[in-house]
DNA sequence: GATCATACCTGGAATGTTCCAGGGATCGCC
DNA sequence: GGCGATCCCTGGAACATTCCAGGTATGATC
C-alpha cells in the first residue's frame, strides 16, 4: 500500500499536488483498524478521500459528473488502500455479468486451441472475460459444466465442442436462454460460424481428381460435427458425380477419443487401403484425422504422397510444418472466432435479434502429402 | 421442465408419490404472473414449494437438516420453475469465489494448451471453475488479465506463462495476496511445480555423448523461462564437463514470438551450423523450439538426424507423430498441472502454508532425431 | 433579489444469497 | 408434568456495489 503511494508520486505531481500527503501516518492507523486481512471497499475509499460512496463509484465508473480535483483525490486514495472495485458485487447489482463461457472440446486439440484462443482475445478486447469448460466428449462432464457457467450467469456462451449434443443439453441450454454462439459449426439453433463445408469437399476432392485419381475416398473422424460432416461429405460427393466418377463408400473412424494416437490404431486400413479396388487417394474431414491417416499409413509401410494422396480439412498450424505438409483446406480460424464472438455480443445487446448463420470461405492449400495419381 | 418432473418420475418412483401432480395448472399462472424475463430466485421457489427461502438455501446447498419430505417438496420446486442457483449471490454473501484464474502465455502452444485443458479438468473436478486469461506475451495485457482475475476475486491464479515477469506485475501479485501457483516452473516467489531441468539437460546431453557426438551446442529459445533455461543449460554443462568436453556458446533464438514458423527464420543456422567447428548435435531447450529447429536444418539442406542430430525437452504430443519423432527429454505434464491445481487448492484451505516447490522427474525418450555421429 | 440552470455531490433502496440465533414441535425420561 | 434433547424450520442481518431522485452551492439572467 505504501509503494502504490510511492509509485504515484513517482508519475506524476498532479495527484499530490492537490491533495499533499493526505493525513500524514493516518493510513497506518487505518490498515490496523481494518487489519490486512479484508480487501478495503468503496466506503473505505470513500472515508479516505472524505466523499461519498456514490462519488467514488462514479470515479471508478468513468461517470463524467466529477470535478477534476475529486477525481484525483478519490484516485489517489484508491491508490493508497490498494483499492480494487469488486466485480461480484458490481454484477450482483447490475444483474448482469461481462463474462463469456466458453465450451471446448478438447484444449489439447491444436485445432480446438487455436479457436479458444482467439476467441479469448477477442473476448478480452471487448471487455469481457472468459470462463472455460472442457468438455472432452463426455456428456455428463457437458452438462456440469453448463450448469456452472449457467450458475455463474454468464452472458453468453461460445460453443466450441464437437460433442454430440444430447437432448438434456440442448434442452438445458435452450431453457436457460443465454445467447450462444456456436464457432466452427453452422445449422444451429443458434447463432452460428462455420466454414463453408460443402465448397471445401469439392474443392478437395476435384484437387484429387485433377491429378487423375480416380478411386477417392472419404474419410470421416469423430472429430466433426454431423452438420460439418454432411457438407464435406455432399461436396466430395458432388465433385465426384460431375467428374463421372462414383463415391465410395465413406471409410469411418471408430468412434472414440479424436486423437491422432486413438486414429492410428483405429482406421482398419488392411481393409480399406490394400488390393486392387483401393483408393489411390483419401480426402479426410480434418487435419487431425488426416495426420493419423498418415501415420496409418506409414504404419502399414503405405506411403504417402507416393501410394496414397491425402487431403485434410482446417489447416492447422502443424499441417505447414515441413515434415507434415499436409494439403489440406485451410478456413479461416481466427476470423470466425473473432465473429462468433461478435455475434454473440450483439445478440447479448439486443435479444431480439433473428439467428444468423455466417458461412465463411474455404481455400485449398496444396503440399506435399498430394501427388498425381500412378500409372 | 415438465420434462425433468418425466425424468424423475422415470428412475424412482419415491419423488413422485411423496409429491403427487403439485398444483396442477398453477404453473402457468406463475409464470405468467413473474413474466419470463426475470430468473426465479430462491424465494420463489420457496414460495413454491411452501417453505422458508432459508429451507430452500439448505436443499440446494446439501445441508442434512431437512425432512425428506420437504426435500422433495423443494426439488419439485425447483425444477418446475427452472430455478438455477444464482452464484453471484452465493459468492457475494461468502465473500470468496470457487473461481481459479488462469494466466496462460499463448494457447495456440500445445506446450500450454495441454498443461491448460489438465488444470481445467483438475479445477473443474474440484467443484472450481476455471477463468482464463491469455496472456501472450504482451506485458501490459498480463496486466490488464490480472487486474480482471482479481477484480472477480478468484480463489487463486495458476500462473502458466514464459512472459518475463515486469516488477509491475509481480507486484499486483504479491498485493493482492492472492495465492498462485506457478506451472511448469520452478523456484519462484509463490509455490510452483516444474520438471527437474538440470537433470533432463543432463539426460539429453549425455544420450548425445553416448552417440559419439563431440560438438554438442545447447540452444536456448524464448519459450522457457529463465530459472527452467538456467537449469537445462547447466544440466548439459555439467555432462559435457563430465566427459571432458567443452560446451559450446550457446545459439540464442532472436527474441520474438515463440512459434515454429518464427523459429525457422529466426535461427541464424548459417553461422551456427555450417563449417569445420559446426556441431554435430543440438540440445534445444524445448519441443517447440526443437521442431523448429529441425525445420531451419532441413531448410539448409542439413538433414536430421544424418548431418544434425536434436533433442528437444517436453515431450509435447506431435513430438511422437513419426513424422516428427523427436528425442526429447520427457515431462509429465498431466501431472504437474494437477500437481499445481492441488497446491493452490491446499493454499486457499490454509494461507499458512510455507512455499512448497515440487520438482517432477523427467524421462529421455529416444526417438529418430537423433543418430550416432558420423566417422 | 427572485428565478432558473448547471455542476457536483449524496443517501437510501435494491440486488439474492448465506449464516446464525433462536423457535416450535415432538419425544423420551425422570 | 416438567425438563432436556433432538429435529426441523424460520426471520433477519450482512455482503459491496449501482442507480436514482433529490439536494446544495454557484453562477447567470431578468
Amino acid at each position: 500500500m505504501t509503494l502504490a503511494a510511492v509509485g504515484t508520486a513517482r508519475h506524476g505531481e498532479v495527484g499530490i499536488a492537490v491533495q499533499p500527503p493526505l493525513h500524514p501516518g493516518h493510513d497506518l492507523d487505518r490498515s490496523h483498524a481494518r487489519g490486512a486481512d479484508k480487501a478495503p471497499t468503496i466506503l473505505d475509499v470513500a472515508a479516505e478521500a472524505g466523499v461519498s460512496k456514490s462519488t467514488v463509484s462514479n470515479v471508478v465508473r468513468g461517470a463524467d459528473d466529477v470535478s477534476s480535483a475529486t477525481r484525483a483525490r478519490v484516485l489517489a486514495a484508491i491508490d493508497l488502500l490498494g483499492y480494487t472495485p469488486n466485480a461480484i458485487a458490481r454484477q450482483f447489482v447490475r444483474q448482469r455479468t461481462t463474462i463469456l463461457g466458453v465450451l471446448v472440446g478438447d484444449l489439447s486439440n491444436p485445432y480446438y486451441a487455436q479457436m479458444a484462443q482467439v476467441a479469448e482475445r477477442a473476448a478480452f478486447r471487448h471487455g469481457y472475460t472468459t470462463m472455460f469448460c472442457n468438455i472432452e466428449g463426455a456428456k455428463d462432464i457437458a452438462l456440469a459444466g453448463v450448469e456452472a457457467l449457467l450458475e455463474h450467469r454468464v452472458a453468453g456462451i461460445v460453443f466450441l465442442a464437437y460433442i454430440s449434443r444430447t437432448d438434456q443439453l440442448e434442452e438445458a441450454l435452450r431453457r436457460a436462454g443465454v445467447p450462444i454462439a456456436f464457432l466452427g459449426l453452422s445449422e444451429r439453433w443458434g447463432d452460428s460460424v462455420g466454414p463453408e463445408d460443402a465448397q471445401g469437399g469439392r474443392l478437395a476432392t476435384e484437387h484429387l481428381i485433377g491429378l487423375g485419381h480416380r478411386r477417392i475416398a472419404y474419410v470421416r473422424t469423430p472429430l466433426v460435427e454431423r452438420t460439418g460432416d454432411r457438407g464435406r461429405h455432399s461436396g466430395y460427393r458432388a465433385a465426384m458425380r460431375d467428374a463421372g466418377l462414383d463415391a465410395l463408400p465413406p471409410i469411418a473412424w471408430a468412434p472414440g477419443a479424436p486423437t491422432v494416437r486413438y486414429g492410428r490404431t483405429s482406421l482398419k486400413l488392411s481393409d480399406a487401403l490394400r488390393g486392387g479396388k483401393a483408393p489411390s487417394a483419401l480426402f479426410v474431414s480434418n487435419d487431425i484425422g488426416a495426420i493419423a491417416m498418415i501415420e496409418a499409413c506409414e504404419n502399414e509401410r503405405l506411403t504417402v504422397p507416393d501410394d496414397v494422396s491425402i487431403v485434410g480439412f482446417d489447416d492447422i498450424a502443424i499441417a505447414a510444418l515441413h515434415r507434415i505438409s499436409l494439403t489440406t483446406v485451410a478456413q479461416r480460424l481466427d476470423y470466425q472466432a473473432e465473429r462468433a464472438v461478435s455475434l454473440l455480443l450483439e445478440r447479448i445487446h439486443d435479444p431480439g435479434l433473428p439467428p444468423r448463420h455466417t458461412s465463411v470461405s474455404v481455400e485449398l492449400r496444396v503440399r506435399q502429402s498430394t501427388a498425381p495419381a500412378r500409372g
